[in-house]
DNA sequence: GCCAACGTTGGC
DNA sequence: GCCAACGTTGGC
């Protein structure tokens, strides 16, 4: 049986890495997360064919800026394993790795930011994770009729 | 730059 | 196992 399609938001300062800076890689793997939640995202949920809501987070305007797919699933991040990388963790092991990430490739940009704003302005949108109040989780899922309401917004074209 | 909200650390 | 102190996130 084919697992159903799960959607997901991630968020990323655009300083650090930006949707533009996805689609000029084409792919990506998302490294650095080191929040036990978001890692169990990576290493347990997230599969190969999942949408990706990329999110820009800490500049303006703040909001969703494109889309991507995962292309690979979970495998341990080798940034953790890495003395001279600043997500470098001792306590990560290659023969026990604590840290994961997944690979996503570049779908589209928005033509404009979906700011945070304006999805708080949308009811149907209330439920998202990432408009809980106090929600610092850099992935979240997102819901298949939050994902359809979101692909309809005239922002994408 | 501020600061609320949250996750983690470590003393006890 | 509790919880205060601390560090980080991220909207504003």
């Amino acid at each position: 049986m084919a697992a159903e399609k799960q959607y997901w938001l991630m968020k990323s300062e655009p300083n650090a890495y930006s949707i533009h800076d996805l689609k000029r890689d084409r792919t990506t793997y998302w490294s650095g997360v080191r929040n036990y939640q978001a890692r169990n995202f990576m290493r347990d949920r997230m599969q190969i064919g999942d949408g990706v809501l990329f999110y820009h987070s800490n500049v303006e305007p703040v909001g969703v800026a494109g889309r991507a797919e995962v292309v690979k699933s979970g495998y341990p991040d080798h940034t953790a394993w890495d003395k001279k990388n600043k997500y470098y963790d001792t306590a990560s092991l290659s023969s026990r790795p604590i840290w994961f990430m997944v690979d996503i490739r570049f779908v589209q940009a928005c033509r404009e930011v979906i700011t945070l704003k304006r999805l708080k302005e949308i009811p149907a949108l209330k439920t998202m994770a990432v408009l809980r109040k106090g929600n610092r989780l850099s992935i979240t899922p997102v819901a298949p009729e939050e994902w359809e309401i979101i692909m309809k917004l005239p922002e994408w074209s």
